[in-house]
DNA sequence: ACCTGAACACCGTTCAAGT
DNA sequence: ACCTGAACACCGTTCAAGT
């Protein structure tokens, strides 16, 4: 099996979900690969590229992405997506530093942010007001699941009521007023 | 003059503004304090523990607090101090990730931060409904103070109007209903 | 075109030994 | 009590040289 850059991008997938992104080394994907670390870079430009990459893979699957017509009020269809998001990344390790990565990036597409700023628009803001909703949400996103994966690694007794939630639909209201 | 922990807190400061985080190494921190990288963890435990203080130090100055008697409506001193916190951050390198490393470790107070869960609660809100807001607005105020920096890190232009503030008016209003 | 081998310039942390 | 010297086990990136 040649050495293609998806392969690459899925193997460093698969160490992030199991191992988090201090194990995603180069070094550690390239021992995973069976191959010398400056193979690697024949297939991905630099580090930062490849989380790049590997975020799309994360977001970019069907399962996030919501049918606006299965909703009354496109609020719902914000809170609906705006809760797939949050639950994709919680069990992937340190998956906020990545998206964070990918989106100042910003050359990689991220579908489910770009549907959030539709909805946003289709609700009744301009396209300047969805971009800055769009921006508020996805902070509250990444912010939460950053902050509880935290509490789970320092091994405190996390709060049941996550205020992931509350928060949301505050945001939300706040936004569609 | 001997080495004590205020002195490395203080020079890790001095570091991090000037040439961010990623310079902001134990090595490259005990090259500026004339001493062996081993003698630095006579005064601190380890590299977390010194961002946390440094965090601290940033963030616990009279500058960032807030007079509720000034204002009207408690809204008004929520908005200013969230905008405060904001600003300060903005021109200090990668302050959110510092900021997240010690409300991760939460050991280290920060008093702003408190009192933005307080203003909360003297505005109506439950205890527990004044920390998710607390988080809500954190999460907004590091999420835009690092997608403003990574703007400037790659050169893009940035947008004149920056979408914090009107993000921040919209979570305020949602929160306080 | 694709990969190896080896180097360059770094990391955080520990710890015997010195003073 | 406080610091040095030196080691351990790592990093990302580059690049001549091989096939």
């Amino acid at each position: 099996m040649a050495l293609t850059q998806n392969t690459v991008v899925d193997t460093a997938v698969t160490i992030l979900q199991q191992f988090g992104l201090a194990d995603l080394s180069m070094r550690r994907l390239a021992k995973e690969l069976d191959v010398q670390v400056g193979a690697l870079y024949w297939h991905v430009k630099n580090k930062q590229e490849l989380l790049a990459q590997v975020a799309a893979k994360l977001l970019n699957t069907p399962q996030l992405s919501v049918n606006a017509e299965d909703f009354s009020a496109p609020a719902d269809a914000i809170l609906q997506l705006s809760r797939r998001l949050y639950l994709a990344l919680l069990p992937i390790q340190d998956s906020p530093e990545v998206i964070e990565v990918a989106t100042a990036m910003q050359v990689t597409e991220l579908a489910p942010v770009l549907q959030l700023r539709d909805l946003l628009e289709s609700s009744g803001l301009s396209t300047e007001q969805a971009r800055h909703g769009q921006q508020l949400l996805l902070n509250h996103i990444l912010g939460s699941v950053a902050f509880r994966q935290n509490l789970v690694q320092l091994d405190v007794d996390a709060p049941l009521a996550d205020g992931f939630d509350w928060g949301l639909q505050r945001a939300v209201a706040g936004l569609i007023s």
